[in-house]
DNA sequence: AATGAATGAGACTTCATTCAT
DNA sequence: AATGAATGAAGTCTCATTCAT
């Protein structure tokens, strides 16, 4: 991890300093100065600085999890906490790049459509679990507004807190069960 | 409008400009532009910058509803999408500063405080109108996680959304469903 | 003291300021403030900044002694002791004034011309002060040239040192004793 | 002195502007344009205006001058007033600088540091000059305040008059005989 | 006579970017 | 390929001074 490239040095310095202190409050010396590289270097890989959250946009960690990882069939509300637990830890490998992510947006259309589309892949990953967790036998409008309601809740929750690994705070974890129970109990009626 | 204090356009044109572009990315000369007033101006009454932005959060609206306004008892999904469409509209009026304080939420306190509070505002407003339209038959923890979900995505929406007055979007307006049905088939069981 | 008229509180206040940190560093909305008035004040008794330092050059304490105070016939050394002490007393009731001549005597002519008199003053106190003591026998040569040297100490003394009212340090006690000494000598070969 | 290196020019100018309005009264941008440089390149290598200073006072000119150039044994007048001469004429070469010393003492403690020093330096020199030129035959007390009475009266000289190289006026000349003459006679009445 | 809001020039400083090497 | 000196535009903030009241 210390022997780095020096773009990947700078790429890592930038994004935890534009994650602490913001785009504009951050000099490209000091990138320079974290990353351990001469001033004239930042320059040289990344001509704008602009550049350089170009390109922290499009190295963004893949999010994509295998469903079958976290599903147990039946167990809707353990495998929906599951899948929560496990973005949390690949979020908070990155977690300076999402606060980014949404402090940029609105100035940064790359970012604007980066933040977007993970959101639209948070929504389907939650789909995905919720479909395999409960086979195919809940109306397809309470699959969607329940993902919807989770993805949101997950996503306001990465913005907003700066929660490092610990567990899932009770109140989340009770929300989540909340949507869970409101799903199999869709499917039980019959 | 036009013939708002100096002080107030001041006001006005940061809060429009600091949305638009962000607070680092804003000159305060462009601020005095926008107002219509001389440059040394907006220094006098606002000798930092900074300050600027905590004059802006303690001029945020009161977001509270009073719940008899929106409420219809037993109509569970209709006075919680009355109580969105009261707070979209509320909201709109400031939209620019909402944009704002999910921006700099990280790197000015200020700014953070003002938006935790809001959301905990948030919170009971939407918990007091569950219970209002449904009397007090709910379980307290079902009340507690619904007002939850909903406070996020509510706040989720706004700071994502750059929407206008128009309707609720569907897509919202059902998950918003979704929880009133789950709330209400917990009481019916019985 | 307290009722001192607003003029007045001003010329003071000033002086502090302006020794303090000098004239350029000293906002004449700080002169306001610690004396008291409001800022607009300040102006209107003296519409530049620069009339403030005219008039406190113009208001410099009369720093004349009159010989037979401190002179005792035959006794030099403690006659220009007593000389020194007397100034040293005065000299500190201005010491902010003193410091102030100093700093501001290259920029400001009429403070160049104060220091320069002040110190001419000094001269032919001490020149008065020796032939008190010695009657007329000394030669006028050595006399001036005692008168000098004594003088540009103490100036030197009182540029230098930010001594309080303490007593003449033993040092400076020898440096006099010396030059009387050497004064005396000169008489008495005869 | 065209050739100079462009930080050199720099300190140049800031030396002679400093020197000739002070340190306040001169802005960083009239060194530029003085030292014929862009505005950013004072700043490029003096971040703070006050590094000027600091930068200056660390480049004084050693003022050490070896007693044997200028002692002729036996002739402690002479050897004081070449002393003198040798003095002034290093002085010249810094004379902004040392009107600098003065002015700024009070506010910078850099310069207040520096400036004591410089003070000590040339007490030590002219008791060494003393000593070199009459053997050890004086009274201890005697060598050290006729030193510092003549240390004073050089610094005050420097601190203020203008002169260039011209030679000694003749009242200093007088003032410096005047403590020669004391000092000899005190090793002839044996 | 007295005030304090208002002004605008200008100070210091930062920084992305260029360029010669 | 890499560097770091150099540049100048632009930003924030201060302050003496004016002026209407």
């Amino acid at each position: 991890m210390t022997e780095d490239s020096a773009k990947e040095r700078i790429l890592c310095a930038a994004e935890a300093l534009f994650a602490e202190s913001g785009f504009d409050a951050t000099p490209t010396s000091r990138i320079a100065e974290q990353a351990g590289v001469p001033k004239g270097l930042v320059h040289y890989y990344f001509r704008h600085k602009a550049d350089l959250l170009t390109a922290l946009v499009e190295r963004l960690p893949d999010e994509r999890i295998e469903p079958s990882v976290v599903v147990v069939p039946g167990d809707l509300a353990g495998s929906l906490r599951r899948l929560v637990r496990e973005l949390d830890h690949r979020f908070s490998r990155s977690l300076g790049l999402s606060h980014l992510l949404w402090r940029e947006a609105d100035t940064h259309h790359v970012v604007r459509d980066a933040l977007h589309e993970r959101f639209q892949v948070l929504v389907r990953q939650v789909r995905a679990v919720i479909l395999a967790a409960t086979g195919g036998v809940l109306p397809p409008a309470d699959v969607e507004h329940a993902s919807g309601l989770l993805a949101r809740a997950v996503s306001h929750r990465h913005a907003t807190a700066r929660h490092s690994d610990d567990d899932l705070p009770a109140e989340f974890d009770g929300e989540l069960t909340f949507i869970a129970d409101a799903l199999v109990s869709k499917t039980a009626p019959a």
